[in-house]
DNA sequence: CCGTCCTGTTAAATCGTTTTAGCTACTCTC
DNA sequence: GAGAGTAGCTAAAACGATTTAACAGGACGG
């Protein structure tokens, strides 16, 4: 053990030169045989078969003590295969992306695949621009989170919600309509009738989708949705949005509600993040949650949980999503599977603490 | 504009074989001259001043026409510059990797780099593995966001916060004894004399330091430091820790402060999410935040602001420290700059809700 | 004994760049 | 008019893999 660890510290020590240098020729003049040979057998060619297996074990003993790993920018020029795919996302931070980033990456990982991630910052010019430089840089499909794009990608695409569906890519998409129909399905069941709504910022395709659904639920549980009563988020208006913002406009909207005078005993809100901002305006007017009113958010953002109290609300399995966007796209190159335009993941209503039966007037 | 949009989806269709295909060869025949000039007025090589600038124009223009993009694989192949680098991360959630990598992404890609991540989960057996795979992928160097390893790697690296300083690589390390001063003497000012500490977890280099400070900050200010007051957080041993479990024992740790029964009208939390899980303890608890009990986190996640009340906290630049750590390091690959050991980044007190002055007693 | 078919292996082309050494055709210089 | 120098360009060798066509040598059938 500590002698091992002497050796290779050892070894980090002798890097001098940065190449290690163990070129399929290494190998071949240790064993006496030809570079070709060898790729063959390292890579379990077909051709391969009429290789003694007494010859195989020697290529094989040989490249793993020379510790052999092959270059991977020769083996990608010539077999054009980058084993990496793009993905665009409009901002690294924002909880969003992310969630569903880890399930890509676990999915990709698999595949030895890796991914170049680019933020556009839902800059159009920016985003056509990083395009341009993941295509240079050999990508062999793209991922877009939350990304709309105007016209398809000269390459296979998946893309992870946010945005209409475009053909010639597969969209990974949740069912809005199951969705608001558990969670209306709840209040309605605690007693509630008088239910106000945050509608999504325009320019999210999530926007319209949702909203459908919560018109058609609605109707279904018989339910009336009164428009002072449901304002529209601005979402910064197509310019980034923290964040930070989101919560404020949450906050002043959930205002907005009371000052509005309607009666309400339960905020269905776009998202978690004005669910939130909301619950802070209700809080300082000094209702009490869920008592007074009932919040029900969108997204399971990782602190939904800890606010107080923990925020109900419905979870979208971002992870799920990228590992399903991941393991499509694979599917896509690999050239089997054929490019379905939709993938439904389900969302999961999770009750907490800020609903509740609404106080008997 | 109509015209155009046209024109490129038309493109789009046609695109039946993956190559755009315009290679160095492709434009060399365009205009008669041998790849190797093209190449070499292309680059601007030093070569290219004894050719008339006329013919210069000529090839400018056609790599222009015909859209040539050099390509990328095989461009490194011959030059040894991958332009990426490999960035090793615990978990791809949980905020705080997330924020450098922020900072990370815009500073490479001014300069054309992009990075490969990989998510270790904390397993070592894992991080190696990784290590391998980015190491084979050619990353020039490595960026490091709280992964501790036990001895340098073979390439150029930065590691941001969370371990050991190790020689031969670069640290970005925030001020953890500026950091504390200022929140210590912020509630020292609002008259706090008795303050309840959340250590970090074993295994974290920050916790050392950060305790450290305490100390030090504690004695300047004649507070006294009382053991049963200071719990230390247990992080997950090691293990993979969910942000939700760092909630968590935030929780069990208030709760388990006021069952002790010592006086203390302050806390001072090791880190934002266990402080919004002490608050959650102290609240249920019955007791009013900031007027019984004030409280002060550490990092200043994102959603900091918007508990209930804002928590006060001390705000870690982490998109800073991720452009310094891109930064720094494509300045060790372009050979420029000396290595230094320790880059210290400013962390700064963000003062909101949950501190004030303690209640006369 | 000749043609055919394996078996085991390899030379050489290819992927698309970059770079070095050198070539041709001038112009100067003495 | 020979040698030197320059301007303008290119051939060819890398980089390190994969793949195809082919070759040597033996077996075998007719």
């Amino acid at each position: 053990m500590s002698s091992n660890a002497k050796s290779s510290s050892k070894a980090a020590k002798t890097r001098g030169k940065r190449s290690n240098s163990v070129t399929l020729r290494t190998v071949a003049d240790h064993v006496k045989l030809s570079p070709a040979t060898i790729s063959i057998v390292l890579n379990r060619s077909p051709v391969a078969k009429s290789i003694p297996a007494e010859t195989q074990e020697r290529i094989f003993k040989a490249a793993k003590e020379l510790n052999y790993r092959p270059n991977y920018l020769a083996r990608s020029l010539r077999n054009r295969r980058s084993m990496s795919v793009g993905v665009l996302v409009p901002e690294v931070i924002g909880g969003y992306a992310v969630g569903v980033l880890g399930g890509l990456e676990e999915q990709l990982k698999e595949n030895e695949y890796f991914y170049l991630i680019a933020a556009h910052g839902s800059r159009k010019e920016l985003l056509k621009k990083y395009v341009d430089l993941l295509v240079d840089r050999s990508v062999e499909g793209f991922v877009l989170i939350a990304t709309p794009i105007e016209e398809p990608l000269d390459l296979p695409t998946v893309s992870v919600a946010g945005h209409l569906p475009l053909e010639g890519m597969t969209n990974v998409v949740i069912d809005h309509h199951g969705a608001i129909r558990a969670a209306m399905a709840h209040l309605v069941e605690l007693g509630h009738r008088d239910i106000a709504f945050f509608k999504g910022h325009p320019g999210s395709a999530d926007t319209e989708e949702r909203w459908q659904a919560v018109c058609q639920a609605a109707e279904e549980f018989d339910i009336t949705i009164r428009p002072e009563l449901s304002p529209q988020l601005s979402g910064g208006g197509g310019q980034t949005f923290s964040p930070q913002q989101g919560y404020e406009e949450g906050y002043a909207f959930g205002k907005h509600l009371l000052d509005a005078g309607g009666r309400f005993t339960a905020l269905m809100a776009f998202n978690d993040v004005s669910a939130i901002g909301a619950m802070r305006a209700f809080l300082d007017a000094g209702h009490k949650i869920p008592h007074d009113i009932s919040v029900v958010g969108f997204d399971d953002i990782e602190s939904a949980a800890f606010h107080n109290p923990g925020l109900t609300t419905i979870r979208q399995p971002l992870a799920d999503m990228g590992r399903i966007a991941g393991r499509t796209l694979l599917q896509h190159l690999a050239g089997k599977g054929n490019l379905e335009p939709f993938i439904h993941v389900d969302p999961e209503l999770v009750v907490r603490g800020t609903t509740a039966p609404p106080r008997r007037s």
